[in-house]
DNA sequence: ATTTCTACCTAACACTTGTTAGGTGAATAG
DNA sequence: CTATTCACCTAACAAGTGTTAGGTAGAAAT
């Protein structure tokens, strides 16, 4: 009687219920060992009907994988962006660490598959995905020697590898994350004081 | 016309040459995508004969995930045995990284395969796992708190969390570790270089 | 009123999966 | 010389794999 699109008759899944079910699969076991019968069913479709929406089981990762980079650039840039100009060193580089860890690890489906399976994709794959990859790579870089650059970073400090063992760092939080323990934010701090300040006494070391 | 034992007749596969396939195998493809006829082709025998030796797949991982971690463990432990007593703080440090590091990187299938595949595997698997890991865990926690208690670690530091860290960091590596690029031992020492003294520059940070 | 399109379904295909039962040749033990 | 044990093999099992062809109910377009 309202008119010709009822609310809500059929929950029609389509291919953003598929691609959600499938990140969060992906994420737990790994991307062998799910099926597209397990993805269909969490979607609450058959497996068949995937294939009206992907042309396969590659085609479905690939876009996990990408997204699940998008996201953590996307929510690293807009803390950045929401900064005063002008801001320390130290709030810019808490606020990576804080947009990369929140992304991760409160609403990363996607950003876990894809930190948890990149490395056992096929090859096809994973090219695929090196071109998102390389620009959050990119966006980092170039973010950590601009405050190089300011003299907040000491010259000494490798930032290709530092950059390496910043990422790895914060995608091993999901491991072991529990939110009922503290937030992604008060831990997003507590990392980025480690790194800024180093674990040993001012001092340096005693015998 | 030797003697009743010809040399090398038979290889003689074994526990080991099925252990040694599978724990590569298993890195490089995750759990899920290895099947025990890749295992099994990879050994040189064929799939039914691993039973034989393993009563399941899942005995197989639940194996490899144990020496994984005690390769690195045995090594860490090694290396700091092997420091002149009273040490300085920082070269203890540096040891410690040096064995994690060495036996990931270097001769690390084993433990290549429990840092890729031990989220991915039957939750029985995991806790089979816990023990080992956990004593490895400790190891860590009791020679960081021992820094700690010695002055050489600032109080402010929250150990569980720093080793949750450096585990996560060290771990990361094998992702994009490459031999003709650098030592395993130097990159080592750089990682432990930043972690104790941070990355910023000693006055702070400058607006 | 008929056609077209959408978003699914069913049923099957060739193949792979972990696993088991039973067999085989060579080495060793009595 | 026989018996046993070792370390493997073959062949098969039911179940699950990615994928495809063809069908269907309902909405939208003509």
């Amino acid at each position: 009687m309202i008119s010709t699109k009822e609310v809500a008759e059929k929950p029609e899944v389509g291919r953003a219920g598929i691609l959600d079910a499938a990140a969060l699969l992906f994420g737990q076991h790994g991307y062998g060992a799910v099926s597209l019968r397990m993805i269909a069913q969490a979607a609450g479709i058959k497996a068949g009907s995937i294939y009206y929406h992907f042309a396969s089981k590659d085609a479905i990762i690939v876009e996990i994988l990408d997204v699940g980079i998008r996201v953590v650039h996307n929510e690293a840039r807009a803390r950045i962006e929401a900064l005063p100009a002008g801001s320390p060193a130290s709030d810019v580089f808490r606020a990576v660490l804080r947009g990369h860890l929140c992304a991760l690890l409160e609403h990363g489906d996607y950003t876990s598959a894809n930190v948890r399976i990149f490395g056992q994709v096929p090859p096809a794959v994973r090219e695929a995905n090196l071109p998102v990859r390389h620009a959050y790579e990119s966006f980092l870089d170039d973010l950590l020697s601009g405050l190089q650059a300011r003299g907040a970073i000491r010259d000494d400090v490798n930032l290709p590898r530092f950059r390496l063992l910043l990422i790895g760092a914060l995608n091993a939080t999901l491991e072991w994350f529990d939110p009922q323990k503290g937030s992604a934010e008060e831990l997003a701090d507590d990392y980025a004081d480690t790194f800024m300040n180093g674990i040993l006494t001012q001092s340096g070391d005693k015998a």
